[in-house]
DNA sequence: CTGATATGGTCAGTCTTGCTGACCAGTTCG
DNA sequence: CGAACTGGTCAGCAAGACTGACCATATCAG
């Protein structure tokens, strides 16, 4: 009988992690942020980057991402600085507010990495690690 | 030095997969379908489902499930049917050119994990199913 | 057996998040 | 210098998800 494909696991893996995240850090009273836009925090960091960029990185156009930041500067996760290297663009720096979810999400993804290694043991779990590092090269094209 | 979280690892992973067989199934030349669309429609089979229980099992209301499966029945990928056992209900029923479309899908997910194995090798690909498997037991409190 | 409650499903309306196309303002290069 | 490229916005649109209200049928308690 059909065991599930790997992809499917995955997919269910990846969906668990990010519905704990989004749930811990609305938990903690962050709840005006939604899940692209916390996507879309998840990559920035304090030197900026450009909104260009950061549509590439996330694969999605530069209007899209730009929607996005404006959505998050609002809230007051980002800020926006001229670039100045280059008079016509802006650089997405993270703001405080912006910081404290990071934190918040990067402890989260541990308690799930300790779950998980508690649930699978060290070894089954650096395993895990390895084969998907691994598969990242034939499966990100991008980076 | 940070290594990428699995959670992050495992949505690539997915990713690609899924957008593998989408561009398999358009490149066919069934290129009326969506990507929600071929998500509902992969749980589907031949006894039939209820919108209700197809919900559930793609985690979504079974507002948007029905109405995707309208979408799905108007391209005719599937048929909906009386519930002979209870007045209320109707059951989705994949339809001929679903089943075609559903080959299709499976074909590609076997090249796709082919290609995995010769790239990690038989022992690293059980391993890494092995633990996905094992895992959903924590990260799928569902089914 | 009958009224209250639960269940399967639809209708209506909204929001988020993608997309394309057109465009503007600076940059770079022949 | 002018042409072509690049960073970004504006405008408009579609898919896909949500909530809330509602209807028809089923089921269950008394």
């Amino acid at each position: 009988m059909d065991r599930p494909h790997p992809g499917l696991l995955m997919f269910i893996g990846a969906r668990y992690v990010e519905q704990r995240v989004a749930d811990a850090v609305a938990a903690a009273g962050y709840d005006d942020i939604t899940p692209a836009m916390g996507r879309a925090a998840a990559r920035l960091g304090e030197d900026g980057i450009r909104v260009t960029e950061l549509a590439e990185q996330a694969r999605i156009t530069k209007q899209s991402a730009s929607a996005l930041v404006e959505l998050l500067e609002k809230a007051g996760y980002v800020e926006r600085v001229p670039d100045p290297r280059d008079a016509r663009a802006r650089l997405v720096v993270i703001a405080e507010r912006g910081r404290e979810v990071q934190r918040l999400a990067r402890r989260e993804e541990r308690a799930i990495e300790r779950e998980w290694t508690r649930h699978l043991g060290e070894e089954r779990m650096s395993a895990l690690r390895d084969a998907l590092e691994a598969l990242r090269e034939v499966a990100d094209p991008y980076r």
